[in-house]
DNA sequence: TTCATATTTCAGCGAATATCGAAGTATTTT
DNA sequence: AAAATACTTCGATATTCGCTGAAATATGAA
């Protein structure tokens, strides 16, 4: 991973609303939540949730779908991954026996693949 | 951890420079490193560098102390793997098997106390 | 078609951020 | 004590950020 992608990634979740909206999509899983709920969970009004979802979206933590006049916005796992193996990177000198550089989250329905592709950044 | 606490380290690396000092020092281990060098290495100017050293301190990313004249600086590795399992909490929705939840990184001179500290917010 | 629901777009404003240059402080060397 | 080294503090500035309110767009229901 590119440090300005990390950087783009950080910023986007170092806002407390963000934080708590990005954090309630990982819990979510997969399947995403749609805008909506998101409203109501965290009471926050739909313009400035937009905003924020913008913001996750171009950072690469989040995608998008319609679902008739929902939107549906999921946490993409490979995204959070590289971003925690990034931060850790060769934090453990040769002590590997105690390190977990990555893969940490690896929800039910993501494959494998994703994975092992975030890993070879 | 609490999402404010959570907040203020994702902002504190959420710069470019300032996510690139915390990277080097996570790579030097818990020695840490001498400003100096971190400044020579990233050619930085000392007050900018001082400035980004403050903003990782406060957010409790980075301890200082003193030998001679320089100031060395060290990650917290407790912080950063508090970080990352806040980030990852209740990510696998019970495919508990892939999950790694906390203390991703434990380097060489990290005692496990720290660790289990971590562990229990 | 008309209305209701769900979300996005836009303009504007006060607050916070990153960097720079100049001056100040602490510690070691000479 | 004077000079050098290693950082820190201060003041100023241009940029970015988060929120609000009003209006617009897209989809579904009546």
């Amino acid at each position: 991973m590119k440090t300005s992608k990390a950087v783009a990634a950080l910023a986007a979740l170092a806002q407390e609303n963000r934080l708590e909206i990005f954090r309630l999509l990982v819990q979510a899983g997969p399947e995403g939540m749609a805008a909506g709920q998101v409203a109501e969970k965290l009471d926050l009004a739909p313009n400035t949730l937009t905003f924020h979802f913008d913001r996750l979206r171009f950072a690469g933590l989040v995608t998008v779908r319609r679902d008739g006049r929902s939107m549906i916005y999921a946490a993409r796992f490979e995204a959070m991954n590289g971003l925690v193996s990034f931060l850790t990177e060769n934090c453990c000198q040769g002590a590997q026996e105690k390190c977990v550089p990555v893969a940490v989250c690896k929800p039910k329905g993501i494959r494998d693949e994703a994975v092992s592709r975030a890993r070879r950044r």
